[in-house]
DNA sequence: AATAACTGACTGACTGGTCAGTCATAAGGA
DNA sequence: TCCTTATGACTGACCAGTCAGTCAGTTATT
């Protein structure tokens, strides 16, 4: 037995969640690492004891970030439905999942900016990638082979259906006054839909 | 009469050059003023003799950005052809300028960090949205006139285009390997079409 | 029950380094 | 000479990360 209950889980858990906070408001660069310990109520040198550094901090927020994407996204698998009911099905469940992640788009847009500059960062957006195509590509050729859509490869409509949504959350953070999340992504899976149609 | 010619223009293009190149290889943040000085063949003292700051430097890149993109997006008009055929121009007028945008994605993206914080970012972006829209809408509204197109809302025949061509871009920087930027639009865009042909 | 020894969580003052921006000085053209 | 352009050493603010020390609670000993 230990004197003391072991805290560090917890205490990581407590810490990521007011780094987010941090991170939201601030951005990577203009979060102080003080910052994050006030919001977690922790002293700066605790910080230290659960990561070993900021930067290990953000990549710990990528990786939590990603698993829940993952998550949302295996919804979709045994679905029993036609092909073009489990692509709006799909929509309207990342409609639905939008608000917990709408918070944190800032955050998503500035890991886009290490992109270019931190391998691990590349890592894990090219790991989303594939596994989004690798869900969704077997929808649309099941739909190819039932006959309900007109398409010659399963895959590129794949890409385009990701392009829609990732496109589509881009123009509302551009200019959320002209989009509503909701409805556009709704008119523009229709108007793809349409034009699938065998 | 000033006893040296006014080279203030020029050194302002040199230096915005100077410092593109360092922003896209290093980042907003880790670029140093010095590099920036450096690649410029100037010190960095004079840097400042023509931007106030280095936030000013940035600021500068931004306008300069949208407005190479704005003269881009002005080839579409008076062009006498049929809507759908103006799109795919439109495409391949995209796809052709793209050479030289690709290399200032970096860039680009870093702005998209910094939109949820800095309202200049913001402007600029809510700005090249309307411009976009304002060109886009009509070529649309022209195809449903004409019979060519059916589709009950023009705007949103717009945002989905635009939405198509953001979000192709995006995911091709998620992974290069698996997008071809051209093959890829070029199939989301007649996928677009077919769906939206009367 | 009292106390000593121990543990591991936590603190915050401190260090070492970084860097945007300044300014005294210089160079050279008109 | 005067003015513009340029330099680069310097300053002062800032901050990630460290570490010696505190403290609350736990176990062992008497």
């Amino acid at each position: 037995m230990s004197p003391k209950p072991n805290v560090s889980e917890e205490r990581k858990e407590q810490i990521a969640e007011a780094a987010t906070k941090v991170f939201v408001s601030k951005g990577f660069d203009k979060a102080r690492m003080n910052d994050i310990a006030e919001e977690a109520g922790l002293s700066k040198g605790a910080l230290y004891l659960y990561f070993k550094s900021k930067d290990a901090i953000i990549t710990h927020l990528l990786d939590k970030l990603f698993e829940r994407e993952f998550a949302d996204l295996l919804l979709l698998k045994d679905d029993p439905r036609p092909a073009s009911e489990k692509l709006l099905f799909f929509t309207e469940e990342m409609i639905a999942g939008m608000q917990n992640w709408t918070k944190i788009i800032p955050i998503m847009y500035e890991f886009l900016g290490r992109l270019f500059r931190q391998s691990i960062v590349q890592e894990a957006f090219k790991k989303y990638m594939r596994f989004y195509l690798e869900l969704i590509t077997p929808i649309i050729q099941e739909g190819i082979d039932d006959g309900e859509f007109k398409a010659d490869n399963a895959e590129d409509v794949a890409i385009t259906i990701g392009a829609i949504f990732e496109g589509t959350i881009l123009l509302w953070v551009y200019d959320s006054e002209i989009i509503d999340l909701e409805k556009h992504l709704n008119s523009a899976m229709k108007l793809l839909l349409e034009g699938l149609k065998a």
